[in-house]
DNA sequence: CGATAAACGAGACGGTACGTCTGGTCTTGTG
DNA sequence: CACAAGACCAGACGTACCGTCTCGTTTATCG
């Protein structure tokens, strides 16, 4: 039989992350990474890698996954509104270093490839929008969202300034702007 | 002295934008095309194309520029905020064709290289965005719109849903949804 | 592991005789043959080769050596001067064809690189040198030659004439012109 | 109208001959040595080389005749057949330095192109030539060396070790080597 | 003296090749 | 039988030259 090698698989992902590190030599971008100096850098064959991982991208979603990166806690004491604005302005600290170089760059690779795409939004989008969904629907229970819109839409409003101003580099994702964007969006959901 | 060629600078821009194409031999993704590649087939020397385009991205904007692509009219006549509404939903139906894919690739383009980012904006964003403020600016005046925000951040809530659904193939891009979506931001951009 | 293919190796020396062949489309000088042209015809990846083969001109000697060129045998049974009168003989006469214009190309090409021409001085030189030498001390015992003299010093006498037509293309390589030449070098080399 | 400007024809040479100086960064061979580079050295068009050269042989040739390199005098004072010693000590003197490399370079590239090895003899070789016939035929009448011999054999045999040592880079250049392989020449060639 | 014709610099152009790199696949031998 | 090691074909990378070909711009002769 002889089972998958737990070693390979952890020196590929430990390789992965460092060639990707911010503090390494010039810090490959998503795109300068290649199996090849992956497998190179970790002692193992790149048929090892192909066997495993069906593409560059979905390495490197696993690398993510490996390394809980770009998780945010949602504060479930706070009332809806605010507990969102936190994790909204959260998300913008993180994304505004490295972490949101490299999440722009997946998004990137999405464009090219359906199934990355879908990975990544199976990896990252999905678990995500589970636990703030929770937190939509309390907001409309509460009575601070219109509660006749579709729940995914909402999100969408919530999260799409912040992907805008990671991906167009344009506009700050610091706190205060963060903040201010939420709640014009915020005054748009609410029940009239 | 010794001018440029325009038969070889068409020659070339014709043969990014065949191979781009959705109709042909498999219709290449950005990622796919070569500078090789769109030198034989435009029956040109790969110098000649270095010569005069610093990358592949800039070569594939000049394209776009060239072939008039994405580009939406803003009617004049109409009250502002319809006017702004008429043009988003334009948008997000030529987004859902064959020049969303386009676009979004140059989204993605532009996450690996500063100067891509640079030149992407200014050839699509900015000029765009001067339309688009003039009538922003004529909202406000018009007291559809709160006048104590900055243009761009207004620009930005209107455009970011639809580039959201545009890079996460989530939600549609047709005339209700985009419509709907917009009424919302509206919501919270109006006066109090 | 991972062994070399036999396969491609032969290939691509297949490849080089023939584009270097005199009877094939112009045959192609060593200046003109290209690594390119050789793995496109031996339907071959560049890499391959130069993963063998240090430069072109390597890889032309081994092409050479794979086949037999220029070799001429030395009678054992004649007396030594006569054995290497003949041996004389016959090398002008190969060198006055095709693979004359190559060993010259080869010579012509060691100008610019020392790796090449030691190469080129072990593959073709030494070995024949080796068994020349043993003619000449053959001789000099005979009584012949001067026995005071350095035998590569002979063996260069013998040869430079030779060599020295090759090159510039001045007078004639056949049988009487090298005959007459090793005479009178002889009567330089006899004891006194 | 409109003549060959002599500026240009200068500047060309000079250019030719800092790139090929030992002296400079690198020192060019022959081979690396471009049309281009020469061009953009001396600050002149590449047609304008080409319109007056036939080829980077035929201008190199140029560069040396213009630069009396490789000259060697004959001493008419002398016995003829010491005349003859000092010619081949210092010729091979000359060749044992950097003009001994350009000068097996020019012969290496002769060996790719009818042409440079004919315009290469007519500058190099028949003027010298001329010069030793004359003292050979002298040598001759002197009862030196044999009369019923070819001139231009008597001379090839001079010459052939010392070209053979330049381009083999085997055996030595200096005044004893050459002095001792001229004296064995010499007894093959006295009358017997 | 002004027309004109060649020579010139600049450099664009289609090509060809360079040597390196990566993508994926396949083979061989080890643990 | 998963693995490392790495050979293999394919083909793109960006650069360097090739020799030809416009371009204007001198520059000298000739009408």
């Amino acid at each position: 039989m002889a089972i998958r090698s737990e070693q390979s698989r952890l020196a590929i992902l430990q390789a992965t992350i460092r060639l990707l590190d911010e503090r390494e030599h010039g810090s490959m971008s998503v795109q300068q990474l290649s199996i090849e100096r992956i497998a190179r850098e970790a002692g193992v064959s790149k048929a090892t890698i192909y066997r495993w991982w069906s593409s560059k991208a979905a390495l490197i979603i696993d690398t993510f996954l490996e390394n809980h990166i770009t998780s945010t806690t949602i504060k479930e004491d706070l009332p809806a509104i605010e507990a969102l604005k936190e994790h909204a302005i959260s998300l913008a600290q993180v994304y505004s270093g490295h972490e949101g170089a490299l999440m722009a760059q997946l998004i990137a690779e999405s464009q090219y490839d359906e199934a990355t795409l879908a990975d990544f939004k199976k990896s990252f989008f999905l678990p995500r929008r589970e636990m703030i969904n929770a937190v939509i629907r309390r907001a409309m229970e509460e009575g601070a969202i219109r509660d006749d819109l579709d729940i995914n839409q909402v999100a969408e409003h919530i999260y799409s300034p912040i992907y805008f101003r990671l991906l167009f580099k344009e506009g700050s994702l610091d706190r205060d702007a963060t903040g201010l964007s939420f709640d014009i969006t915020m005054q748009g959901l609410k029940p009239s």
